[in-house]
DNA sequence: CAGCAGGGGGCGC
DNA sequence: CGCCCCCTGCTGG
């Protein structure tokens, strides 16, 4: 269990990591305005031990026993008391969670009558908004529907692809879904029909969302601009990708791991963080 | 740039 | 609690 600690932002890490044989942890990035969405920060802690690295100013946090995966469960309340600190917690593996934890803090185990005395006493004692965390693979959600829908994600099923869910099984293929809405919108790819059409042009989509993102090209501009470079798209997932493939971002960041130190990483994630909040 | 699916949030029951 | 709209990310051409 460690906590990932970048002061004076409001962004922070999100998501899963794990650790390697080479005692190196990878870490998956996330923050508030999606910048940093699936980047990956490879930490490696070669010649010291976690203890040492992590207690470093700006990354502060506890031992991790080899091996043990680190997944992040939600934000960390600046407010609460203890050794976590501001920030965002990364969990540890918890053996106790093959039960039932419906109404069950993960954080702390006490159980709750009913789900809002459980969001409440998660929000005031740990600081988390998402309380309904997956048995199997730790995604935490706000509500304890979409914990159960996602779950289906976990349910074995006929496809190929497996991971899918098996609610809703298209008719004419083998892919199935969670949500009655998804497996009709996927059958529009097997019918050809396109209710959404554009009023400037002839085309016409099968999702409202892809119409939406179409209409951005009539207006003529292109709203994501790359802080690094400062070209424009029109979509934000294009943004996201140059920044990948042009400037590394959600590659190996861990490029810089020795003989450069931890220190080197945190300056140089700061830089980045400072050219984002520009 | 378009096609497609995952999942969050609003809302009705 | 479940349905469904919508935003979003990923992918291939």
């Amino acid at each position: 269990v460690f906590t990932i600690n970048f002061s004076a932002t409001n962004f922070l890490v999100m998501s899963s990591g794990g650790m390697g044989g080479d005692g190196s942890v990878t870490l998956t990035l996330a923050d508030a305005q999606g910048m940093l969405d699936g980047v990956t920060l490879n930490l490696n802690a070669q010649g010291q031990t976690f203890p040492a690295v992590l207690n470093e100013s700006g990354l502060s946090g506890q031992p991790v026993a080899p091996g043990q995966q680190v997944i992040l469960v939600s934000q960390h309340s600046q407010s609460a008391s203890g050794a976590s600190g501001n920030g965002y917690r990364v969990s540890g593996k918890d053996p106790q969670m093959n039960t039932d934890s419906r109404n069950h803090c993960f954080y702390c185990n006490e159980v709750f009558q009913n789900a809002n005395a459980l969001r409440r006493h998660c929000r005031l004692t740990h600081g988390k908004d998402r309380c309904h965390v997956c048995s199997v693979c730790r995604k935490a959600f706000k509500r304890a529907t979409h914990l159960k829908e996602h779950e289906r994600v976990h349910q074995p099923g006929p496809s190929p692809s497996s991971q899918k869910p098996r609610l809703f099984n298209c008719s004419s293929c083998v892919k199935a879904f969670a949500k009655r809405s998804q497996l009709e919108r996927h059958n529009r790819t097997h019918t050809g029909e396109r209710p959404f059409k554009c009023s400037e042009c002839d085309k016409a989509f099968n999702q409202k969302s892809a119409l939406q993102v179409h209409m951005v090209k009539h207006t003529g501009k292109k709203p994501f601009k790359c802080e690094v470079c400062s070209i424009r798209f029109t979509q934000k997932s294009n943004m996201k990708h140059h920044m990948k493939r042009s400037h590394g971002y959600g590659e190996q960041l861990g490029a810089f791991t020795p003989p450069h130190t931890l220190a080197h990483t945190k300056l140089h994630i700061r830089v980045h963080f400072l050219g984002w909040l520009a």
